[in-house]
DNA sequence: AAAATTTGTCTATTGATATAGACAACTATA
DNA sequence: TATAGTTGTCTATATCAATAGACAAATTTT
């Protein structure tokens, strides 16, 4: 990307130096602060960003407090390594395999399930009748010890029964489905948004207030095209891109 | 979606009346304050968000000078109806067609253009040596007299030189390239990413600061797979949604 | 007409945010 | 060993953000 100027905005709700750390991050994203390199001085980008030094220490304070830098007295402020993960979203979305390559490491963690009556939004993803009964996952996807997602899934109480047990053994909702007969299944839809970070979000994958997360709200079919599993995922913005397929 | 309890963060960098008016905008977008009926009075809100009922009045402030909602003496705060646009993704993902049935007029106004040197991503991604001249431009896509993406598109300028002044005539990329022979393409990858907008994107976008983009960085290509165009697309994640296709 | 409900305005107080300047502490280099 | 460059700490001040309470103004309900 060719950086372009984007200023910094004033008495508009987010504190100068909540952007500046944001602005920090995207050019160690796009590559303007280099990994495991030196940052430019605090005076530097003071004038940069126009605004006093103190505000832009207090926007390094919360990336060092991230572990996104460190600072050392009388050297300078190192920028941490930390790849972005780029999670594919195709046809055969898959958690474990679409990170293959990337992580040494993979799985998702059960945190809750409960039973619940179908909103009428599920019911109809899923083409079930409104009320009816389905299973809710709540789960974190993590890979080599780090949060990447943050999902809710529901399923057809009655078809898939016990469904929250195999997860919670498995680490797998592929695993899992093979279970209930399912050796294939397909992403039928995918919808795609953007919004800040909710608690739940927060606490579950470990960041900072005031980040940003995508959402992608997917339905999975089998191969005849019978919907399975309804789901909504969240990623950090910070540390995950999309990658489509098959476009 | 179900609403999870997310509840406010304090000291983050992001002002509460900010946070609240994200959540009512997430709640009209869910459904949980419907369009063009009243939303609960501020004292109500006040002790659902957990603050006080000043923070309360200065969110619906940023949100009635956004014209999200309006406000009455005596009578209370008001939705407006303001659907949030579906953007279709897919292979043959084109600008006018994806929001057909949604808006009755759509066109992509140029903002500016200009050539420049390919950088190595650029050059990568067009199949050019680095420095190469490509074309810039500056776009800004509307529908209804609404701003909903903002983008930056690169072309071989020696291959399709002059395709400014086709795309200020046709307000089209896909008529532009007609003039060069393509009469149909297809979008060959496609990243994803989110981030808060940055000072251009606000002033194009006519976006509240705070505000979140939706980034896309697509490679279209010819049938025979060459590429031809390289994009960095801006949605506003209030306004926009983008729909996955054909996956 | 009266009462209840709801938004609008005002004053006051507290804590967080941002600016400004000075100097200490530490590191690398001439 | 100086010297320059960099991060760390301190004090002070002004503005913004958030809370609190009281009452006015407009609308709807009783």
């Amino acid at each position: 990307m060719t950086g372009l100027a984007s200023s910094i905005e004033r008495r508009n709700g987010v504190s100068l130096w909540r952007q500046i750390a944001d602005r920090i991050l995207q050019g160690i994203a796009s590559g303007d602060f280099a990994e495991n390199a030196a940052l430019p001085p605090e005076v530097a980008l003071a004038e940069r960003y126009g605004v006093n030094r103190h505000t832009v220490r207090s926007a390094i304070a919360a990336l060092v407090q991230e572990g996104v830098l460190k600072a050392e007295q009388g050297r300078g402020t190192f920028v941490l390594s930390r790849k972005r993960l780029s999670y594919p979203i195709g046809a055969r979305t898959r958690f474990s395999t679409g990170l293959q390559g990337q992580t040494s490491e993979r799985h998702i963690a059960l945190l809750s399930s409960s039973t619940e009556p179908a909103s009428r939004r599920i019911a109809e993803a899923l083409g079930l009748a409104k009320g009816a009964a389905v299973i809710r996952l709540e789960t974190r996807g993590e890979a080599d010890g780090h949060a990447v997602s943050r999902a809710t899934t529901w399923f057809d109480a009655k078809r898939f029964a016990g469904i929250e047990a195999a997860m919670a053994e498995t680490g797998s909702i592929t695993a899992s489905l093979k279970r209930f007969g399912i050796n294939d299944y397909l992403r039928h839809s995918t919808v795609l948004s953007a919004r800040h970070a909710d608690a739940d979000d927060l606490a579950a994958l470990d960041l900072q207030p005031g980040a940003i997360v995508l959402v992608t709200v997917a339905v999975n079919v089998t191969l005849d095209g019978e919907p399975i599993q309804f789901a909504e995922s969240r990623f950090p913005a910070e540390r995950v891109e999309l990658r489509l397929l098959a476009l």
